[in-house]
DNA sequence: GCCGGCCTCACCATTATTGGGGAGTTGGAA
DNA sequence: TTCCAACTCCCCAATAATGGTGAGGCCGGC
């Protein structure tokens, strides 16, 4: 089956390859993997006409589109039909789409990984709207797993995610990077943590060294994206 | 079968029984679902002892729990046995897990919403390696099916839970908080936008306000776990 | 038994951040 | 067109954070 090709896959070639193969086993039109990172930054692959893929960066329609801000939002996989097409730049986008290829229905899977790892997992075909709720009700199951996968394979073989050399902090150290990451101030944390002032600050110190760390803000920045305290 | 069940709950109670009845139909000791707030609370359900959760609560181990900071790095499931253990505290923690009840082989798949939610699917249970890791092979895209469709209703269940309706940031901010977050200091970071040092912080005034957060290194925290900024 | 990491406390002076005001332009949405 | 959100700039005073230097006790590993 299809997962068990996900699993083994080795590079992004192997995912192109299989999501051709995902579409046509699905015999829909579209199956797109899109990774969106928060600063505008996108990867992606999957079978849209290179035509479209190209006018979508240029037009900057990532900002614009309306299932890309209904995944953004929402936790469950969206069917495109109950997304909010009302703007006039919805609607505007809609038509090009359509016009290069895109189908007229769609279902897509929003996935998050971590440090805000945003990706979709999209579905497109032309039909009309019963035979799609039956494709969309048919498939759902099957497609959030293959999402699922996929996102793995590609955090997977996404370049500069190696694992760093996670310098644990130690206990006090964590506490007092949770307490400053939930707003407290440093004369707040001395209190909750019933020690001087004097105290924290060489505990917060510490952890800057050890984070290499510019100052307090960035080192409670690394920590949460380090996984190393949790808020 | 179960999702179906799942897909049919309509309140919190339905899941406390449901995971009580996937605990029984996987036959392992305990099943857990367990949402983190990003600030720190904790909802769950489950079928620790009530014992164990109390301790686990009271005693903080959400901060030290080394499964919660593996889960909060990775994507994938994780097995427990592969997650670092060395540390004082995530031993003594381990021995105390044991001693109430908590399995000594464990499988944990983190689960990612809108606006940095943040929850964990647990099995535990008695096995020995061997066993378990024929377990967790067989029965991985299941459990994170589960784990995908529990996720769905603690979030449809718990509205309250949900951080604000992502009050996004507007561009400049999102510049701001990025620097900010990767250790420039505000007259760095208003050089490198090439904007005076009143006008950021502006934008960091804005950025706190629209975060609720008491602080820039709050603002920066909140920003970076709900996805707003990546570091 | 020594070394190193962790936890605790202190002072001084400097620099950075914050909170309170106010004000003008622009571009897109209603 | 009107309005609002976003972007830009300014002052003053109070408060918070940081850098440097120092010290003692406790515990576990080599």
């Amino acid at each position: 089956m299809i997962l068990e090709d996900l699993e083994r896959a080795t590079g992004v070639e192997d995912l192109q390859r299989l999501i051709e193969a995902l579409r046509d086993h699905f015999a829909v039109d579209h199956m797109v993997y899109h990774w969106v990172n928060s600063d505008g930054e996108q990867y992606g692959c999957g079978t849209y006409s290179d035509g479209w893929v190209e006018r979508y960066i240029t037009k900057d329609y990532l900002k614009i589109d309306p299932v890309v801000s209904g995944c953004y939002q929402r936790f469950h996989p969206v069917d495109w039909k109950r997304l909010d097409w009302s703007s006039r730049a919805s609607r505007q986008f809609q038509t090009d789409a359509i016009r290069h290829g895109v189908g007229n229905q769609g279902f897509s899977i929003p996935i998050r990984g971590p440090n805000g790892q945003f990706a979709m997992f999209t579905v497109s075909h032309n039909a009309a709207d019963d035979a799609w709720a039956d494709f969309a009700e048919t498939n759902r199951r099957d497609l959030i797993l293959i999402a699922y996968y996929f996102n793995q394979k590609a955090l997977e073989f996404e370049p500069g995610r190696t694992p760093e050399p996670t310098t644990a902090l130690s206990p006090r150290e964590v506490e007092a990077m949770t307490f400053l990451a939930i707003g407290y101030s440093r004369a707040q944390v001395a209190q909750t943590l019933a020690i001087s002032e004097h105290t924290l600050r060489v505990y917060i110190e510490s952890a800057r060294f050890k984070l290499g760390a510019q100052n307090t803000t960035h080192a409670v920045a690394r920590a949460i994206s380090r996984g190393l305290i949790v808020v």
